[in-house]
DNA sequence: GATGATTTGTGCGTATGTATG
DNA sequence: GCATACATACGCACAAATCAT
């Protein structure tokens, strides 16, 4: 193992990450109002590091702060999630699109390794492996993200899918629907082996706009058309 | 005309506007250390908001904070510019498709404007006219985005095109590129007119690889194929 | 290396603004 | 409208890290 000292993490970059994962995991509820003032005391550092985090969490989107300084936690509208996923659909698939055409062997049987151990959770269909499929199916998009190499392709769909990760952590997913997320992988990656860059593509914008009906569905009872 | 009391704009609003503009008005150097108090002393405030300003300015990417600290200005290389292209490849052929899904009249109206005007500067051909030019043109991209009523799409594009603005602000359009991008840039809008959403992505798809190209001849000497 | 000059990280006090009774 | 409680905005002081000599 290489061993490397490790400079203490600033103050304002720890509450931004424990602010970032409260919000994530629902901890706030959405729209709930929050005071910088609560949370310095909270976590015994002063006000000025979490005013620093503040800022940049209202940049990521995940707080808003009113013209009245009043701070609250990002609460996601239908419509606003019709935007992201807008967004998504247009940046994933160049992301798969660009990763299909430079992806090294390795980083394909990366991805072929995630979804076999996904098709191992499902099969299992345990509350645990519920919560492993979750992190798998996320790491499938990952991997295909960081394979585009594209560093600002990176930075905006990471920010994008930090909105959509808290309805994740619902657990929300449906057998049914699992078992279609995991075909759905499973397709993209085919096309991916067979280098057609624009099957996967088309593939991949499918997919998310399979995801944002389910969860509109889920979220909204909204039937999409 | 309509009279409203106005709230005095906090500090590190006010410095997050002055940075950023002096970041893409060039008049800070590409990869150029700045000191938060230095900024603090010119500007005479604190150095607390313009702390906070920097994080914002970070988060957009137009300041870079390395391990110890240091303080850059966002320095582009010809990958970044790129990746940069990409991404709006991707995301204002979004916009441009959902435009013309729901683009008004008065809507269209407004972009015919714009694209008249610019022919009328161009055709005065003179070096005020050619300021003139690139506030019409960013105009025309402007207007397109905020036609797509999609607010992620918006800030997303808009931190893209700051990050490409202070190329820009350079001067460096021959009169033959202006040429091209006006009629580019009617190609497009007839498209709209014709509610052809996928003739519009296109033909934008293609203007924002033309422009990339111009920039990499013009910035790295580099001939794309 | 050791030393002094800068620079950043953080805590804290005060002024000012906002909500509530 | 006023008083009180509490929030944020900002300036300032000091410690720790960094850099130059």
């Amino acid at each position: 193992m290489t061993f490397s000292i490790q400079r203490p993490v600033s103050y304002h970059d720890q509450v931004h990450r424990y602010l970032k994962d409260m919000i994530i995991k629902g901890r706030y509820q959405p729209g709930e109002r929050i005071y910088e003032s609560k949370i310095a005391k909270e976590l015994q550092v002063s006000r000025s590091p979490v005013r620093e985090a503040i800022r940049t969490l209202e940049q990521e989107g995940l707080l808003l702060i009113d013209e009245k300084s009043k701070i609250t936690v990002y609460e996601p509208t239908l419509k606003d999630l019709e935007d992201i996923y807008q967004c998504r659909q247009a940046l994933e698939s160049l992301a798969v699109s660009l990763a299909t055409q430079s992806a090294k062997k390795e980083t394909l049987e990366l991805i072929e390794r995630t979804l076999r151990e996904a098709n191992r959770e499902f099969e299992q269909n345990s509350c645990q492996s519920a919560q492993a499929l979750l992190h798998l199916n996320t790491r499938f998009h990952d991997l295909i993200i960081e394979a585009s190499q594209n560093r600002r392709l990176q930075k905006q769909l990471h920010d994008l899918r930090s909105l959509t990760f808290f309805y994740r952590s619902k657990n929300i997913e449906k057998r049914e629907r699992c078992f279609e997320i995991i075909s759905q992988h499973q397709g993209i990656y085919r096309s991916m082996r067979q280098r057609d860059e624009a099957k996967a593509a088309e593939l991949m914008r499918r997919h998310i706009e399979a995801d944002l009906c389910y969860l509109k569905t889920v979220l909204f009872g909204e039937k999409s058309e």
